[in-house]
DNA sequence: ACGTTTTCGGAAAACGTTTTTTCAGAAAAC
DNA sequence: GTTTTCTGAAAAAACGTTTTCCGAAAACGT
């Protein structure tokens, strides 16, 4: 049961069973005679050492947790299944948390649970008031590596290259003739806002115009984290928006949803309309979800290369565990998208 | 810093600190001005106990973990998140680790680092070989629930109650005239086995044939946990195999997806031969996520209530934490689900 | 004033490891 | 033949708590 009992079944100390088991070898030699027969007694045993136990003296628990910041979103949840899989990998036990919402400091959370459980920690997506988020983390000592939250926060991060996304999906759609470009989102998140400005800076710089009424923002949906509600009420409140574009007198001939779920919104919009998708209207997508390809018709999104960023994210944290001193491993990685085009999309 | 920075600053023992914060009443008096001063200073210096060490002496954590044996699907991704909320009620901390897949012995996982780190374990959804990971859990001596991975399974559960769940399904569509009713699903999952069982027995019950053909259960479905293109063969093989019922000479009236997803297969498949939903087929769903909601044409479902079985699951284990001998929580709850009609029904 | 109970709190053991220090005996060096 | 070095392993300290046990002083009853 513990390590005291493989110690006396094979005749030596404890501390010999200790290094033994652990292949210490740094200044203590063990006779390979011994070794050989504690390794056996253990696997026979089936001695696993009590973690608190090894924790409480090494300061090591051999697990890194990841958070959640923006739960229940088709996207967070596949993230969340690629970072278990990159830690698969190696060897490493990974457990997810997420955020709570109720505690009064977020700050409470991460460094002292988190911080103390985990050798390192992994904070996935994006949220509203990430900046708070991070200022409190400086003071935990462990290292952390944002994935998947934009560009702006500071630190170790892994992403996907925004930029680039935009690019592609515009490119793509002006190389179809599209003039008239349409962008829908909800700017609570600090993402959607960096995706609407490179999306504008893209469209000046060609001399497209976007008229006030063709970006469709959601200034303020009321979110809560865990509400089941949610997910329907902003699909219905994005069929709306689009709608309310699809009306305008001169209506967008293409919709660039910031996310795959205002695609859908649109592309719903659009059935109720009457309209027919692509041959009069092209729709969007980014996230590059699942869904994009169940749905119908098929949407044309930027597929962010989720396992990629996943397995960068926990390279990058297991190096930062090992050295977290090294000035090199401050980066900041980019990983470049895929624009998958299926259906939603047609000649203008 | 520690227990002792503390004891120091307050001029008492460390034991006493440790009484005082730990409002320990038993047995042991602590004056009402030593209790002030000791909790003042504990707060002013930000302490938190190291919780390896309270583990290492309490054999408890506080953390309770859920285990997705079934990661990346839209529900159980929105099971996680409910579960999670459940527990933040509770102020308890939840943890969700995944089924390893490289590892050889489902055993060891379970029992070994989840079994000590946690105080409890929640295993949530469905698996192929449940019944080899339910054995290896006897060995486990902490408390386990299972949540919604099918009645079959021994010890304490909490699931929905399907059998309601598939017969209001099939009262909802013999009351609108349908009697060649045909099914679809994978059955590599026993939940989805149990669902075929009782669609069989409803119909039999009402003399209504059910005829080979009408049986669509892809038995052997090649899925690896992670696989990021699983979902999307499901969908192409669903909306093929729908297809081939769809073409029979006396083809179904209506199909039962026995799960959301394969309902949209068999969404797809029907526009893609030109048929009409709902007026020349129509189609239910099971679990109620989120995306039946989205899709178009919207999904006619029953809805799993995510939420009370999360939250049946968190208050039971946390009772069998407390009292795991009490026989009175070796039981199992179903929850009743609700049948949302939507578009994709109509009259045969 | 004396014994008895109560009140408050200290001392120390324990939890199961890892790691440092120490030590005995054998081999090598002088 | 004595001292030094080397080898293998035991012994003990440490990690930071919780908890049991005990004792001093104060309060109380007679």
């Amino acid at each position: 049961m513990g390590i005291r009992d493989i110690a006396e079944e094979a005749g030596v100390s404890i501390g010999t069973v200790s290094k033994i088991l652990n292949n210490r070898t740094d200044g203590v030699r063990i006779g390979a005679e011994t070794r050989q027969r504690v390794t056996e007694i253990a696997q026979r045993l089936g001695y696993q050492a009590n973690p608190f136990a090894s924790a409480l003296r090494t300061n090591r628990t051999g697990i890194i947790g990841a958070v959640n910041l923006n739960p229940g979103g088709a996207f967070m949840g596949q993230l969340g299944m690629q970072v278990q899989l990159a830690a698969q990998k190696h060897e490493i036990e990974l457990l997810i948390g997420t955020m709570k919402t109720r505690s009064a400091s977020v700050e409470a959370q991460l460094t002292i649970l988190q911080g103390q459980l985990f050798d390192g920690v992994l904070l996935l997506g994006d949220m509203p008031n990430y900046r708070d988020l991070a200022r409190s983390l400086k003071r935990m000592d462990k290292p952390v590596v944002s994935v998947a939250a934009g560009t702006y926060v500071d630190g170790p991060m892994v992403h996907t290259d925004e930029a680039r996304g935009i690019q592609m999906i515009l490119d793509y759609l002006t190389g179809l003739g599209h003039e008239r470009i349409a962008f829908m989102g909800s700017l609570a998140w600090p993402l959607v806002q960096e995706r609407l400005r490179i999306f504008r800076d893209y469209m000046s710089a060609k001399g497209l115009p976007v008229p006030r009424e063709y970006i469709s923002g959601l200034e303020n949906f009321p979110y809560q984290p865990g509400d089941i509600t949610a997910v329907e009420r902003l699909h219905r409140i994005a069929v709306e928006q689009s709608k309310d574009m699809l009306r305008l007198p001169r209506r967008p001939s293409a919709i660039v949803g910031a996310t795959d779920g205002f695609a859908f919104g649109a592309l719903k919009g659009a059935t109720q309309l009457g309209l027919r998708v692509p041959d009069d209207l092209s729709v969007t997508g980014f996230d590059g979800t699942e869904e994009a390809f169940i749905y119908q018709p098929e949407l044309t999104t930027v597929r962010r290369p989720i396992e990629k960023v996943a397995a960068e994210a926990i390279d990058l944290l297991l190096a930062l565990i090992d050295t977290p001193d090294d000035p090199t491993l401050q980066k900041r990685i980019l990983v470049v998208p895929e624009l998958i085009a299926r259906e939603s999309c047609a000649r203008a």
